[in-house]
RNA sequence: GCCGCGUUCGUCUAGCCUGGUCUAGGACGCCGGCCUUUCACGCCGGUAACACGGGUUCAAAUCCCGUACGCGGUACCA
């Protein structure tokens, strides 16, 4: 469904750090509406923060979106035909629509010093229709003066906030808001070292590159009345609003926005990056995310991007903050594991087994991926999870040997090491046949071997079927482990 | 403090606009069962919610008002 004015959405981060997942939820909302309504997404650095801005960050940004495979249509990169896209690039435009403010009245020149506006705040007040005719400003001193320091370059431009009217604007996720202006100040737009504040550069920004509709988090929300009053004054046609629910800490006690700190504390990544290195498979994680805030209206919760594009509307965006579940990414995580071909699933798990110091053929890794790939949830577990593949277990998980290892055990587990030294061709039907054979005469249950079987080779309880695992772990190792664990469990 | 936004199971949500079909549906988690003389997958079942108080109405999760609570904003940060 095409829009007549065509749809335009920009993804805008600063690049004050690397990309955070609940701005990757902003780019992902951005680009399934844009693909519905086959518009064009424009990425677009908010670099107008000097001391703030992070070298790398830029290229985490981008690295995390292409890793996830959300891809504008225009940007620092590609280019376009409304480049550049970077603002630091552009303060021409800032500046000749400042002045555009300044001749109609709108905006204004201020000269305070830091101290001076310390001072107005610790008297509790706001720069705003009540009290900017006591600052130092270009309505308050003469033409000359102003002139001078105008030309001195030490000056910030400022808007002139009209008093007691109600800026109002319709939000698509929250309906009509509005708030009355005398509760708004007089925002700085541009700063004392030539740069545009956010406020500027944004409406300006999205006014040039024609953007009809701006999805971005909630904690605009607020500055949006400022940017209606800067349209108006302009005589621009303000773009439609869309503001997203923030993502919030899974910690209730803790609340508000998922934070770094709550990355380490609570092991969840923050940054898109680190779902990377965590081993989260990119269109799992879009899936996650985008169910984070937005419903489909059925059952479904399984979505390829292409479906989600299909589905999505942004009037099923909820308002309401929402916390971040990494149980249910894990879970949705956990299908998209399924669905890779065990091939993949080696490719994939090759670099974390390296990375824990284990060699392993490509023959045996496959086998091991065979095994464990529908009981893990994100790629690293095939190692994390799974160590007994390759290397001796350093101990018996407690509760296992409490319930499965009884007075027999030892001998049977002996035993049965002895007939596994006959095997010549180690595999999966060999050993349960050995093993079945021995209960039987011995006359007592399969599980009389297997539950000691699997505890002396993997050191738990649980985990892939046992005959299986033996044959993956090894005629040698296995017999090693088994005369181990009749040795220390008795 | 002030302003804005929000409030359905522990969590994500459907339902709310267009009151009755809601003894409030789904999913994650958790618990139990089946399957497997093993583990998981799978399947089946269970657990658990309309923040509170007033209205309006024959009827309110759904409409209105208030309160409480949560979150956001309140910068020459974005």
């Amino acid at each position: 469904m095409a829009f007549d004015p065509p749809v335009r959405v920009r993804f805008a981060p600063s690049p004050t750090g690397r990309l955070h997942v609940g701005g990757l939820r902003t780019a992902l909302y951005n680009y399934l509406f844009a693909r519905k309504h086959e518009g064009d997404v424009v990425l677009r650095i908010e670099d107008t923060d000097q001391t703030r801005s992070v070298r790398g960050a830029e290229d985490d940004i981008r690295d995390a979106l292409s890793w996830v495979g959300l891809d504008c249509d225009e940007g620092p990169d590609q280019g376009g035909e409304y480049a550049p896209y970077r603002q630091s690039e552009r303060t021409e435009h800032y500046r000749e629509y400042a002045q555009t403010l300044i001749e109609a009245g709108r905006a204004y020149y201020a000269f305070d010093t830091e101290g001076e506006l310390e001072e107005m705040r610790e008297g509790n007040r706001a720069y705003d229709g009540s009290t900017r005719r006591q600052m130092r400003n270009s309505l308050t001193l003469s033409d000359a003066e102003v002139d001078r320091l105008v030309d001195a370059g030490d000056y910030v431009v400022r808007l002139k906030v009209p008093r007691q009217e109600s800026a109002r604007f319709d939000d698509v996720v929250r309906g009509s808001v509005s708030f009355d202006t005398s509760e708004i100040d007089d925002q700085v737009l541009l700063k004392s070292d030539g740069m545009p504040t956010y406020h500027l550069a944004n409406i300006v920004d999205d006014h040039l590159m024609d953007i009809s509709h701006v999805i971005r988090g909630e904690e605009w929300l607020s500055s949006t009345p400022k940017h209606v009053l800067m349209y108006d004054a302009l005589g621009w046609e303000p773009p439609t609003f869309a503001h997203l629910p923030l993502i919030l800490s899974p910690d209730s006690d803790r609340g508000g926005k998922l934070s770094k700190r709550d990355a380490n504390e609570l092991g969840i990544p923050v940054y898109v990056t680190d779902y990377r290195e965590a081993g989260y498979e990119p269109a799992a994680l879009l899936n996650f995310l985008a169910l984070l805030g937005w419903s489909p209206g059925t059952e479904e919760e399984l979505f390829s991007l292409d479906e989600m594009v299909d589905a999505f509307s942004l009037d099923r965006v909820g308002a309401s903050g929402v916390q971040f579940d990494l149980d249910k990414l894990r879970w949705v995580n956990e299908h998209y594991i399924r669905d890779l071909s065990v091939e993949e699933l080696a490719e994939k798990a090759r670099p974390y087994v390296e990375d824990e110091g284990y060699e392993v053929s490509d023959e045996r890794l496959h086998t091991i991926c065979e095994l464990v790939q529908d009981r893990i949830q994100v790629v690293p577990e095939v190692v994390t999870d799974n160590r007994y593949f390759f290397e001796d277990p350093k101990g018996y998980e407690e509760a296992g040997v409490e319930k499965r290892w009884t007075d027999e055990s030892a001998d049977l587990l002996l035993a049965y090491a002895d007939r596994l030294e006959d095997i010549d061709t180690f595999d999966t039907d060999a050993v349960e046949t050995k093993l079945r054979t021995l209960a039987d005469e011995e006359n007592v249950g399969a599980g009389a071997v297997i539950h000691p079987a699997r505890l002396a080779v993997s050191g738990r309880s649980y985990g892939p079927g046992v005959f299986g695992l033996l044959a993956a772990v090894g005629k040698e190792a296995c017999i090693r482990r088994m005369h181990r664990a009749a040795e220390e469990l008795g």
